[in-house]
DNA sequence: GTCTATACATTGATAGAC
DNA sequence: GTCTATCAATGTATAGAC
């Protein structure tokens, strides 16, 4: 039987096909998109046979599906975290940094979530609209506070936003392509991406002094 | 006969009605990528039959093929036209302006070739290895010696180029995502961004006083 | 040139043996 | 729990009438 709706116990082995499972499909997804990716390829990569990938989920969907609901939370969690006791450039600078750090370290993810935004987020519409936009809109807050209190310029804060979270995924996303430009010297991207885009927004946010 | 590799007479008629199942088959791929597309869609969306679209292109690959031809070299212009004898800072405003433009006018050829990218670029690579980056390569000449002259601030050309392109496309690439967080400010946007992306570019590039 | 009908391959999902 | 075999649906592409 498969685990439906109805979990009820699940045994440490279990838990570990499924994550290698969800592993290998996140592998599979982030590459040729809910479409184009087969069960055939996630069983290959997972080292198990089709039927039995369809023993520990419903349909292809639901894999794709509980990839996706894992994937919103950690994907946020960054954002949350801009305090607006700290010191302004800082904080956001520090957002900046995270969000690359995330490229880097968890580029399936980022192409799972640009692969499903691409395609009009069919699965996933109602949180942007919902847990999304209410993130964004309490963090654009802060933003406007600091810049109403002269701590930082005034730039619109959800364009800000906008610009962070394209500069730092397009590392995961666009990743052929900044390799194909950087060629040879794409070995130091992170560092020189890092100290570019740390250069960029200081430059923006940082007050006139005097 | 289908229109293979060797054309003769190609009839004005028949010109239209290629241009007329492309510009279908960009809608359909842009949303749903080269495997998620169908040629049923296709024909559907150009108003054609399934077998008359297979008439006019040898299969659903050389639809796909030609786009993404036609595609680089309208993509690539912007970036050709910096010039070295401008002033720097309104030259690379001026580009961030027109990819800005290009994402609003043609945000399916943005998804496009979002799309591609994403999947590992198994079409273009050599094109991204050969052309783009050559093109790269001789815009990143031309902003490093802008740096050298302290005309802008130093920064680093590669990574100033791809946020540009990060920026900018992020508005056609990530449209539904923009619209749930904007929701119903969402009208203004283009103004927003350009003024937003103005400003930190601006900031970024200007070289201190004194 | 355009259609209907259809051949053929792929793939999601199930049946049933072990 | 895991496998082989298989079904049903979908989708690319072709054949052949008109």
């Amino acid at each position: 039987m498969a685990r439906s709706g109805t979990t009820k116990k699940v045994t440490r082995i279990q838990r570990e096909k499924i994550e290698q499972i969800l592993n290998a499909a996140l592998d599979v997804f982030s590459i040729h998109g809910f479409r184009g990716a087969t069960i055939e390829m996630i069983a290959s990569q997972a080292g198990l046979s089709k039927p039995n990938i369809l023993y520990y989920f419903d349909s292809k969907e639901a894999i794709h599906t509980e990839l996706l609901e894992n994937l919103l939370d950690a994907w946020l969690d960054p954002l949350e975290k801009l305090s607006p006791d700290g010191d302004p450039v800082e904080e956001i600078c520090s957002y900046v940094h995270r969000k690359l750090e995330m490229a880097r370290d968890f580029p399936r993810e980022s192409r799972l979530f640009a692969n499903e935004i691409l395609q009009g987020a069919p699965r996933i519409l109602e949180d942007l609209k919902g847990q999304l936009r209410e993130l964004t809109d309490t963090e654009a807050k802060i933003i406007e506070s600091w810049a109403k209190q002269g701590k930082i310029r005034p730039v619109n804060p959800y364009h800000l936003i906008f610009s962070i979270w394209a500069t730092t995924q397009h590392y995961a996303d666009f990743d052929v392509q900044v390799h194909a430009v950087l060629a040879d010297r794409a070995d130091g991207w992170f560092e020189q991406a890092s100290q570019f885009l740390d250069t960029m927004y200081r430059a923006t946010l940082t007050p006139d002094k005097g």
